[in-house]
RNA sequence: GUGGCUGUAGCUCAAUUGGCAGAGCACUGGACUGUGGAUCCAGUCGUUGCGGGUUCAAGCCCCGUCAGCCACCCCA
C-alpha cells in the first residue's frame, strides 16, 4: 500500500458533496444576513498577534492561535476569530462610515486545540455584528438574526433555543455578593463550569479557587433564580423586542451563561441543542469597548459567530440536512469510436455556445459503460453520435430521467436540449 | 498539555480459549458486439498502521511508536 501524506490535524478536505453543503449553509446565512440588512465584508487571515494580545482572552492567543514569525520577524497570527479584525476595520474609517454598521462574513478561521466532535483546527465562521447602537433592541436583534437563521434552516424552538444572560446584571450581583470586582474574571470561569460538574464537586473547586462558603452559597443562589433577569431593565426590554419580533420561542434567559472571551461587556447569548448533545451552536453577545480598545473612538457593538462544524452536527441529528450533491454537467457528449472523437468534441462546442454546462465523455469505452457513468454522476442528456448518425448529419440525444432517445439535425441539437431541460426544470 | 478508546481489502465491518485472514458494498469482465438504474455468473482486491517481544503458532497477548476518534482544558 502506497502512504499518501496525510492531511493537517484538524483539517478537513471538502469534497464535492461536502462543499456544496457548505454552499448551501453559506446561501442560508446569506438569506438571513441580507434580510435584516446586513452587508458582507472580510478582512485578512493573517493579522498581527499584537492584535489579538489585548483583548480576545489570554488562553486563545497565548495558547490556540497559529502563531509564526515572516521572513521579515513580525509576529503573524491566522486569524482565531474576526471581531478585532472587525474592530480595527472600523476603527480604520470611522468618521466616513455611515452608522449603524451592519455588516456580516463568512470565512475560515484558525485555532491551534486538540480537535474532537464539532470541533477542528480549521474551521469557517459566520460573523455578524451591528455596531453605533447602544440598546437592548440592537442586541434583541442579533438575536433574532440568530433565531431566524435557526428556523430558516428547520430547526423547531423544541430542538434548539438561545440562552441569554447579561454580565452587567450579574456582576451587579456579584458586588451585591460582596465579591471583589478583581475577582469577577475568575468567577465568571467558575459559572461557566457549573454545569460540568456535580454540584459537590463544583463548590469544592470553587472553595479551591478562594472563595468563602457565603460566596460560593450565594453564587448557586444566583444560578438557580430563573427570573433574576426581571431585576436588568436591560433584559427586560431585550426580552419585549425579541418577542415583538416573533421569536419568543428560540430565547430564553439562563444565568449560567457568560461567556468566554474577555471583551464582552452586556447581553450575552449562545444557541445550543435542548439536549445539551453538543457544544455551542454559536455565540455572541455586546461589546462596548473594542473599537476603542484598537485606537479609534468608543463604538458599542453586539454581534455573534457561528462555527461550520457543530450546526451541521446539529441539522444531521434533527433530518435537517438538505439532500445535496455536487452539480453535475447538464449534458454528456459521449464518444463512440476513435474516429468519432472530433466529432464529439465539436459536438460539445456547440452546447457550450447556448450556455449549456457540457462535459464530453474522453474514451470510446463500450457505451453501455459511458451511459452508466452519465447516470451515476447525475447528468440529465446523452448524446450519441455514431457513424449511423453521422451519415444522415444528426446524432441521438437522450434523455437519461425520461428514457426517451430521439435524433435531431446537429445544427438544431443544442437549441433542442436547451428546451427541454427548460422543460425539465419547470415540470 | 493530560487521560480513555480504536487501528483488518478502495469503503463498512467479521474472524470463538492465540490455530488456514473472511463477508457485504464498490470495482472489472461476461450473460447483452450501438444504449444507463434490475438480476445472475465470474474475477481482482491484504506488509491485519508501523517497529520490536512472548509463543510450536499472534489480527488477537506484552512493550514502544504513529494516526484517528472521544473527554478534560478552552471555545465556533
Amino acid at each position: 500500500m502506497k502512504t499518501i501524506i496525510s492531511p493537517v490535524k484538524g483539517t478537513r478536505d471538502f469534497y464535492p458533496e461536502a462543499l456544496a453543503l457548505r454552499q448551501w449553509l453559506y446561501g442560508e446565512l446569506a438569506r438571513v444576513s441580507r434580510a435584516f440588512g446586513y452587508q458582507e465584508y472580510d478582512g485578512p487571515f493573517l493579522e498581527p498577534m499584537a492584535l489579538y494580545a489585548a483583548k480576545s482572552g489570554e488562553e486563545l492567543v497565548r495558547e490556540q492561535s497559529f502563531c509564526f514569525n515572516d521572513r521579515g520577524g513580525d509576529e503573524i497570527t491566522l486569524r482565531p476569530e474576526l471581531t478585532p479584525s472587525l474592530a480595527r476595520m472600523v476603527a480604520a474609517r470611522q468618521r466616513q462610515l455611515p452608522l449603524p454598521i451592519r455588516w456580516w462574513s463568512f470565512g475560515p478561521f484558525w485555532r491551534y486545540e486538540r480537535p474532537q466532535k464539532g470541533r477542528t483546527r480549521e474551521f469557517f465562521q459566520w460573523n455578524i455584528d451591528l455596531l453605533g447602537v447602544e440598546s437592548p433592541e440592537a442586541d434583541a436583534e442579533l438575536a433574532a438574526v440568530a433565531a431566524t437563521f435557526l428556523r430558516n434552516v428547520g430547526l423547531k424552538s423544541s430542538q434548539v433555543y438561545l440562552q441569554v444572560n447579561n454580565r452587567r446584571l450579574l456582576e451587579a450581583e456579584l458586588t451585591r455578593l460582596g465579591i471583589a470586582p478583581e475577582l469577577r474574571g475568575m468567577v465568571f470561569r467558575l459559572i461557566d463550569r457549573r454545569d460540568k460538574m456535580r454540584a459537590s464537586e463544583w463548590e469544592a473547586y470553587a472553595a479551591d479557587q478562594g472563595l468563602n462558603t457565603t460566596s460560593i452559597r450565594g453564587i448557586s443562589q444566583l444560578l438557580e433564580n430563573k427570573d433574576l433577569w426581571t431585576k436588568s431593565e436591560e433584559l427586560q426590554a431585550f426580552f419585549q423586542a425579541v418577542k415583538a419580533l416573533g421569536l419568543e420561542e428560540y430565547v430564553e434567559y439562563d444565568p449560567t451563561i457568560v461567556r468566554g472571551l474577555d471583551y464582552y461587556t452586556g447581553t450575552v447569548f449562545e444557541a445550543r441543542d435542548r439536549d445539551g448533545e453538543f457544544r455551542a451552536v454559536l455565540g455572541g453577545g455586546r461589546y462596548d469597548n473594542l473599537v476603542g480598545d484598537v485606537g479609534g473612538d468608543r463604538l458599542p457593538g453586539v454581534g455573534f459567530a457561528m462555527g461550520d462544524v457543530v450546526i451541521q452536527l446539529v441539522l444531521e441529528k434533527f433530518g435537517c440536512l438538505p439532500s445535496l450533491r455536487a452539480a453535475p454537467a447538464q449534458v454528456l457528449v459521449t464518444t463512440f469510436g476513435q474516429g468519432e472523437v472530433g466529432a464529439s468534441l465539436d459536438l460539445g462546442r456547440r452546447l457550450r455556445e447556448v450556455g449549456l454546462l457540457v462535459e464530453w465523455y474522453p474514451t470510446p469505452d463500450r457505451l453501455p459503460k459511458q451511459l452508466k457513468y452519465a447516470d451515476q454522476a447525475g447528468i440529465r442528456f446523452a448524446v450519441i453520435c455514431g457513424p449511423d448518425e453521422s451519415a444522415r448529419g444528426s446524432v441521438s440525444l437522450k434523455d437519461l430521467a425520461k428514457r426517451e432517445q430521439i435524433e435531431v439535425k446537429v445544427e438544431v441539437l443544442a437549441e433542442e436540449v436547451r428546451r427541454r431541460l427548460l422543460e425539465a426544470t419547470n415540470a
